[in-house]
DNA sequence: CATGAATGAGAGTTCATTCAT
DNA sequence: AATGAATGAACTCTCATTCAT
């Protein structure tokens, strides 16, 4: 059958009501009427409204670690390979939008809980680039920071993306930004990729 | 001594609890506990949660605000301009630890009325780095998007120095930051700040 | 029975409590347990204790407009008109017992916007006697007065009545009354309505 | 010295706060401020809230007393005496504006206790029209019941003058209130006494 | 599977009252 | 006598969660 569907259509629910309103705003009963279910259908699908936020966060980590293992498969010049990863992120933010909202934007301060979540997250990623800085002949201290910074700079810009309502060329602002750490890091290959 | 201001010890204790749950895990009755004084005395100082968060927001900001004029005072060359500036505001951060960590962590996603706040500080910063690289010679697009990711990255190392509970030297971490920038910009004066 | 309906059970329920206790002592608590339900689910069926206070006053200003309607309904004679018209209002009180304290005692003092609402109510009932004081010959400005003490003498009847505890017999108090204003003003159809 | 200072200041400040904004709208600080001294000092002369809304009503009662009392002195002549006896009432109504305010208009819901304070004034107030109106002739359920009615009916059009801003001759209204009371009981000396 | 009425713990906030100065 | 900062009990209202249907 088209199943699959429920918990799907709760989850885009929440997506919307959580981007909209943020964590502590939502209300079981406001993500329950965009999915036009009962409340109590919603808790035949998630154990909390936790639980619900996770399964978003989660979301978004899998779409992004999917597809930056995509760009990257059959790439063997380290350099190419986080600029493709890179590049795979920021595509999986700009189709994502809400999502993105959701996680970058309004998950920050909202519970200790989905902190913690959010930073493993990134640290994740963070050590991602680490790797391939590393392959690059970058030092392990430097590299360590330059991720996190790079990090930072990204969801930084994202941040103003969404904020600005994508009045801003995503694309355009992270390639400047991998411009500024490529150039840093004297990574002449820059050219060749565009 | 005498007085040391009962505004004071309560927002101490408010950036205390804030600083460890959050904003909406923290209670009044738990900022009272840590001031020692009872539920209605919160109230005597403060309109509500929200402004006494708020206040912790504005005090950071000032302290940022007032160190970076400092800094600046003074100096004439644009690229030392923006250089201490950004040190000032590190600066302030390692100083005030929990307050750094109120604002720019917990704040986040706790509000939209905080959301909104945060933003504008974070963008008056932008403009000023934007302003300063202006005059370095950076080209006004680049710069309003360097500045940007300079924020973002700055404010990742801050955070990760704050849940690593400073187990990484924030002043290094910041100047190999800036490295990056002035780097990718061709500020070749760098050095000779130091 | 089926329902009963939740909403009027809480209605009744408030009714008692308010008419015990008065507005301000009553807590949405004490409705609750009288209604033997949570307080979570008073605020199902009202939005406020206010919104509950309200609903009752409207809910004794309904019975008493349908009960004088009918009351006047195939009367021509206008001093026949107005005396079934009184009748149908004190039959009221006297039936709703504790909803008429709860309005007519209890309400008065309790919150500027009872007292609006309540004064508006009896200026509606005074311009009902006016306009058939009118029509029986008695001048405006006499007829404006003498409604205004009417409904007075009568809502202090009915308070007094409630007060004892039904100790004093309303209807004939309330017919004596009619008599004292009756005379005052000539009209000599009196006992023929008896 | 000047003394009856202090506290009769307080009791004009609560006079005027509890007939602006009702017994419970009305704080101590409201007062306090209003007199222009501290919430401790209002209780240096009055016990509590209650006591101190208690002692406004015990004022307006004794006025009310004292003028009646004057005006029945050396009359021997029981109708004229009532009718002396009701428009010294409603002088002190009169003058009192703000006083009767908050006795008649924001007592009545306030408390069960000024309730219960209020209703043994009113019936102490009608237990003296019955008096004289038994001596003029009157048998004493009617007189009873025409009390109460009298009383009602008054306390009724000075709201109505409370709440219209004084937009009413509230002399000439007592007057035909008197009128209808006295024709209707056949007191033929009305025209006499004006 | 689905419902949505019911729950009740717990939040923010107010304000009459006290008491050290 | 006068102060006003401090108190804390008690209130109204919210909302994540449950469960009988």
């Amino acid at each position: 059958m088209d199943e699959g569907g429920r918990k799907e259509e709760i989850l885009k629910a929440a997506q919307t009501i959580f981007s909209q309103y943020g964590y502590h705003q939502a209300t079981i009963r406001m993500i329950a009427d965009q999915a036009q279910c009962a409340t109590g259908t919603f808790y035949l699908y998630f154990v909390s409204k936790q639980d619900c936020f996770l399964a978003l966060v989660e979301t978004l980590y899998t779409h992004v670690m999917e597809q930056i293992m995509l760009a990257r498969s059959g790439i063997e010049n380290p350099s190419e390979k986080l600029k493709r990863s890179l590049e795979a992120a920021v595509d999986v933010f700009r189709r994502d939008y809400e999502l993105a909202q959701v996680v970058l934007v309004r998950g920050a301060g909202a519970d200790p809980l989905f902190e913690e979540r959010m930073w493993r997250v990134r640290e994740a990623f963070s050590e991602f680039i680490v790797s391939d800085l590393i392959e690059c002949g970058v030092p392990r201290p430097q590299a360590v920071i330059g991720a996190h910074g790079w990090v930072g700079a990204l969801a930084e810009i994202v941040g103003v993306w969404i904020r600005r309502d994508q009045d801003l060329d995503l694309n355009e602002a992270a390639q400047e930004i991998q411009r500024i750490f490529w150039t840093a890091w004297g990574l002449n290959d820059f050219h060749s990729a565009s």
